[in-house]
Parts: C-alpha cells; structure tokens; sequence
DNA sequence: GCCATGGATCGAAGAACGTCAAGATAGAAG
DNA sequence: CTTCTATCTTGACGTTCTTCGATCCATGGC
C-alpha cells in the first residue's frame, strides 16, 4: 500500500488518539462527529457499502438508484453527504457519474473505534 | 421464538460482514445506523470517550456533567442514547449512577469499517 | 442549432433531534 | 419521617434531517 505524502500521524488533528485512549477534546469531537453522523443513516450506509465493496472499481450511479425505492435526488442527497464527509469522491465521466471510496477514511475511524490492543487491565 | 441461531459473533461471519466486503442489506443497515447515529454528535462522542477511556473503572455522572456546559438533564439524555446503543452500560451505587463501556461494542464498529486485512485492501 | 438522458440543485413538508426548565425518583443523613 | 443531594423523566421549543417534486446543468447524438 503507498503511503501518502503526509508523514507526520495526527495529520487530520483527530486521527490517532482514539477514543479509548484519552478522552476527545471539543474540537476533536465535533470533527469525528461529522463522519459519524455521515454513517448514521441505513441508505447512507448501504451507498457507502456498495461503493466500498468495490474497492477495485468505481460505481456509476445510474447502478445505485434503482436499488432504493427512494427518488433520484434523495440518493444524490447523500450521496453528496458521503462526500463532504470524506468518505467518497466523484468523477463524471460523460454522461455518467461515478463513485469511489476513500479507505483511508474508513480506517481512520476503525482505528478511532479500535481499543489498544494492550486497552484493560495493564497490571 | 426471539433470537434465531444466528449468535456467531466472528467479526469475519455472518454478523458483521463489513461495510467493504459485500453490499449491505436492508436490515443490517438499519441495525448498524443506530449505533453509528449514536455516535454522530460531539457530546456524545466525548462522553463515550471519557468513560472508554478508563475501561478499567467506571466514571460517574457526577464527573461528566461539569465536563460540558449543557444542563444536567441533557448529559443524561445523551447517556441513555449512548447505553440504548449497546455501547455503555450503568449501575446505581448509592447516591451515584457509574457508567462503563462495553469494548465489544467499539470493536464490532471497527471491523465494520475496516477493510477486510487480507481480501480486497489490494491498493 | 435542438432534443434526450443522467445527475445535481432548489424549495418545501413532515419527522427526528438537541436542549432546557420543571417535576419525579432513589438513596443517605439527620 | 423529613430533608437533602444526585440523577432520571417529562413536556415543550427551535433546529436539523430526510424526502419529495420541480427545475437546472452537462454531455452526447441528431
């Protein structure tokens, strides 16, 4: 896997402590609260699935729609909160519009979520 | 008849296939939403901080409340969303109401989002 | 140029959410 | 039993979210 170009850790100022680490400051919180409540919503987590377990390929969007009984602009909707939350990004290419995910986005909320591995009783 | 046989637990089985695996359905969605909603806001976010950040012991409200300047009666309403998630749990001890995390919840989010190790993370 | 198609944006209706003040409940101390 | 403290619950208010129909923009084909 490459590496971006970003060698310092903290780069996005709420990446690494995690939550079971220390407890989050304000500023932190209302960050990781964004991508969160990004997540909080079954049609936005099921795009966000579709788009991701393609992590090889894009989606177009013309596939998406039709696999929600919900109108077009709904699933544009989120699809535009998916992406003001980092979590995916977008390409028109003629006439159609495709997705992708960005994974590092999805791990570095694993690793906010995840316990140190050493988390619990040290002694 | 509650609970159907479906109580494995492996993060790489039939409950928790990841977000990156497969497309989610319907169902699992509206399960996993829920817990990620309830993490979709900043005081929440940092309460479920402070108490998982001292997985050894529990944190009493009377220490969480002063931490925010929101009213009492609103640190509690948070408290009972963040314990209906199934991510915190609380006892009465007295005078005190103590909450503590439930790890195992943190840790089936993070295999949610995190991508499969060995299948896919091909970038 | 004109029209058809795929998608995004706009504005509005109804539901859900975050917050507080006021009241209720549980235990401790006198 | 009464009172006090710590916490939860209730009811209400304003804000935000989800969804839709209608409309607009971009691209490709004629």
């Amino acid at each position: 896997m490459s590496k971006q170009e970003l060698e310092v850790v903290d780069q996005t100022g709420g990446c690494c402590p995690g939550l079971t680490s220390a407890p989050l400051d304000a500023e932190q919180a209302v960050d990781l609260a964004k991508v969160f409540k990004a997540l909080g919503d079954p049609v936005r987590l099921r795009l966000l699935s579709m788009i991701a377990s393609r992590d090889g390929g894009e989606v177009c969007v013309c596939e998406m729609t039709p696999a929600f009984e919900l109108s077009q602009p709904t699933i544009s909707h989120h699809l535009k909160l998916l992406r003001q939350a980092g979590l995916i990004d977008c390409e028109r290419r003629g006439t159609w519009v495709y997705y992708w995910a960005l994974p590092a986005a999805l791990d570095r909320l694993a690793s906010v979520l995840r316990a140190p591995l050493s988390a619990g009783a040290t002694t």
